[in-house]
DNA sequence: GTCTATATGGGGATAGAC
DNA sequence: GTCTATCCCCATATAGAC
């Protein structure tokens, strides 16, 4: 494993910030003390804050995205694949001791003000949407019994709902609701 | 009417601001600059920035209850009322420009570092969370078919996430799928 | 490419006159 | 109770040496 590159490691740090004390309560000068390096260095790698920002909600998407991938990897059937996301998205809150969604969290922090940002996040939200879809289908071909579109929203909901309870109850019950519900939906 | 005090005053200017820019992105100077006062004057009224943000939640509170009270008076039967606490947060989401749930949004702005602040949001969404239980009951007690605990999740978490949906794609789309599927589990 | 020094502006909060 | 003046600190970003 060669050595983080001084781009990585600001990457890392500022992620790590960015998602524990929101975008706007880290400061520049916390990370660059947090990642060692000089402020001229970082102004090399990123021409600003708002780059730096771009940086890490790319990085988290393609992170939660390849996660997914290898959590779910053994799983056989679309309808365990779709519970085990219950299950993904209940460890990474765990995990992060509940600090929620990186992308609703950047949504609730800049509203309306930067619209690059939330276009990036509405096609995150696309794409795990169309993650859940694509198990539907693959569900529906063996058991041609539920509203595709109706079933997908409702599962998308449940989840960004649990996720959402999640975080501001520091605790996983939502999703044991949810996954009871979501099962109720599949069989 | 009598005219608006000044606290009153002070507690409007930022709670739209709180609500429209964030809370941290929010400075003491503008709200004196739009509540058209001086600094002295706010810090008479409110010992720091925290305090403000304490009545500013407190108040937004208050009007989300009385304002479902008053929205939904006319109707008659639980069921009707369920729904139409979807339509609430429909118009509510509307009437802002889809900027969001209050509560979500000052959660995921201060996460962990604010314990005063994160227990009224969950307490508040505890008592979001009583009013569809109780409405349930009611719906209950007349044709009493329905799973009661898993139902309240249910239906609280669809809510919680069409809200977020909502806000994240400016669309109302969210709550006519939610209606529907509310629908249906009340039928 | 990394460093230090600095620019410029705003943050929250306090003191004390009126 | 409202005002102005001020404190100290930190924000993002740039310039230019090495």
């Amino acid at each position: 494993m060669k050595k983080e590159k001084v781009k990585d490691r600001i990457i890392r740090v500022a992620s790590d910030l960015f998602y524990k004390q929101g975008f706007n309560s880290t400061g520049i000068n916390q990370i660059i003390a947090e990642a060692d390096i000089a402020i001229g260095s970082l102004y090399n790698h990123f021409s600003s804050k708002n780059e730096l920002l771009k940086a890490y909600l790319l990085k988290e998407e393609q992170e939660w995205f390849s996660g997914f991938e290898e959590y779910s990897a053994k799983l056989s059937t679309p309808e365990n694949k779709i519970l085990s996301l219950v299950d993904y998205r209940k460890k990474l809150q765990g995990s992060s001791k509940f600090a929620g969604c990186h992308f609703i969290k950047i949504i609730s922090e800049i509203g309306d003000g930067n619209p690059v940002i939330s276009d990036f996040v509405r096609k995150h939200k696309e794409k795990q949407k169309a993650l859940v879809k694509d198990l539907l289908v693959q569900y529906n071909e063996k058991r041609k019994s539920i509203d595709e579109e109706e079933t997908v929203e409702n599962i998308f909901l449940l989840l960004e709902g649990a996720v959402v309870m999640s975080t501001i109850n520091k605790s996983t019950d939502s999703f044991d609701h949810i996954k009871k519900i979501i099962q109720g939906l599949l069989s």
